[in-house]
DNA sequence: GCCAACGTTGGC
DNA sequence: GCCAACGTTGGC
């Protein structure tokens, strides 16, 4: 299956590792994640999947895309083993961020993992989500 | 294997 | 700064 294409979003506090960073790398490893749901959406995502970047604590928004440019490799931050990452590269900025608050209004985001558990720091999107955040952000890929 | 205690995350 | 939700740890 040529495009399967999984959706992503993962979440960072800025003050850790903000998208303006990230758009200054040019791409990261995402490291860090130390449980293990997060660590399974981790472990799923494909080469070329699309990944949400959200803000967390402050400003609570989600900045952009990011693609999946490598799949999850042991994570070099650290000698245990149970723990990977992926590689990401920054796609698209949002013209417009979308705040959690017009995520929690609207009616077709209301089953999104980002409100119904939100301690997840990698979950995935379904398709019409996406779809829906892409508008809401006011970009196209 | 259960569950109380404790730690962490993240919204408010 | 508070606290709800949830994950982890450790005693039994």
């Amino acid at each position: 299956m040529p495009d399967e294409k999984s959706i992503w979003l993962v979440k960072q506090e800025p003050s850790q590792y903000s998208w303006e960073k990230f758009l200054r790398d040019g791409k990261t490893y995402w490291d860090g994640v130390r449980n293990y749901q997060a660590r399974n959406n981790l472990r799923a995502m494909k080469k070329g999947d699309m990944v949400f970047f959200y803000h967390s604590v402050i400003g609570k928004e989600i900045k952009g895309i990011a693609k999946v440019t490598r799949e999850a490799y042991p994570d070099p931050t650290t000698d245990d083993s149970r723990w990977v990452v992926v590689d990401l590269k920054p796609l698209k900025t949002f013209t417009h961020p979308v705040s959690l608050e017009e995520i929690k209004v609207h009616k077709d985001l209301h089953e999104i993992a980002l409100v119904k558990q939100s301690r997840l720091s990698v979950m995935p999107i379904t398709k019409k989500e996406s779809r829906v955040l892409l508008k809401m952000g006011k970009t196209s890929i």
